[in-house]
DNA sequence: AAAATGGTTCTTTTTTTTGTGAACTAAAAA
DNA sequence: TTTTTAGTTCACAAAAAAAAGAACCATTTT
């Protein structure tokens, strides 16, 4: 005869103060109104905001109530893009999820990249575009210039923060 | 005995040039990477690029070859979010649309109030936090005041060019 | 008055995106 | 050796987003 086999279903949920539940949610909105999918906004909501910046895979999926597997992808899909890390500590099997802060400037950078993009395909439709719509041509040439302006100003305003770290 | 109704179905697709065709998809999908629908951004890529910068509803539709009923919902969306514009011609019910270029930077302003409201919530994250978390909190921090002079910045450099202007 | 034009609106279908649940795995503990 | 832990992976379901289709509507043209 078989053993017989008892889950404990321990919650590792985190206690959160109501104005902590309202942060989160609101930066994950953040996170969601530029293309995010809910599951990875909570998370970065809550590594923001909860007390320990540092949280194991069952406390991020009892605290967001979200399924194993949802959490996995998740956590999975911030790691390769850049925007968690983690730790592991001596005998502990666990891995302590934690935001990437420390290099916030390289993911600010990388979110430029869009811009720098838009630069790009707007500098070939102008090479493209009939001497013709000169009106449309000024403006679209205006619009690149300052884009590429703010572009440079905002490396250059990196560079100068670079420098001070040294 | 009723007549018979033909329909003449008059194709109004505009021809295009391979490199214009492959100028529009690279447009539309830096727009889809910000999360615009394909139709909508299809849209904005045509106008952007076709020799002709006002089209009608039945030239979008047929040279995107989407229904009526998408091109509409797209066009009105469009409209709504003050990316488009369009003109009439007397004696003519057509509307011709065409993009609010010339108000490029009060749509690149908009945009940036995704950053507003980012360095908002994050100034309230770190009102909020545990002062424990020290290099947490500076890290956060030091974004923050990253962002709020990237802010400004592009704030300076577009009323400098509003001085120019008049 | 009938038909055509230039759309709009509503319902339905298709497609895509997210998330779930269950089975599985590798390593560690009992 | 069996169980537990800490996840991963895969097939599927639910939900949401996009687009299609058809009916409709107000003008205008015939």
């Amino acid at each position: 005869m078989p053993h017989q086999i008892l889950k404990v279903m321990s919650s590792n949920k985190i206690i959160l103060r109501n104005d902590q539940i309202e942060l989160i949610e609101e930066l994950a909105n953040v996170h969601e109104r530029i293309g995010m999918p809910p599951a990875m906004s909570k998370i970065l909501g809550l590594l923001a905001i909860s007390d320990e910046t540092e949280l194991t895979f069952d406390q991020i999926k009892d605290t967001l109530e979200l399924s194993k597997s949802a959490v996995s992808q998740a956590l999975n899909h911030l790691l390769m893009s850049k925007r968690l890390s983690y730790k592991t500590k001596i005998g502990d099997r666990k891995r302590y999820f934690h935001l990437r802060i420390v290099d916030w400037d390289i993911h600010i950078l990388e979110q430029f990249e869009g811009v720098s993009s838009l630069i790009t395909v707007f500098k070939k439709i102008i090479a493209n575009r009939p001497a013709e719509t000169v009106e449309f041509n000024q403006n679209l040439e205006q619009m690149t210039n300052f884009l590429s302006l703010v572009h440079s100003q905002v490396i250059a305003l990196h560079q100068k923060i670079e420098k001070k770290k040294s």
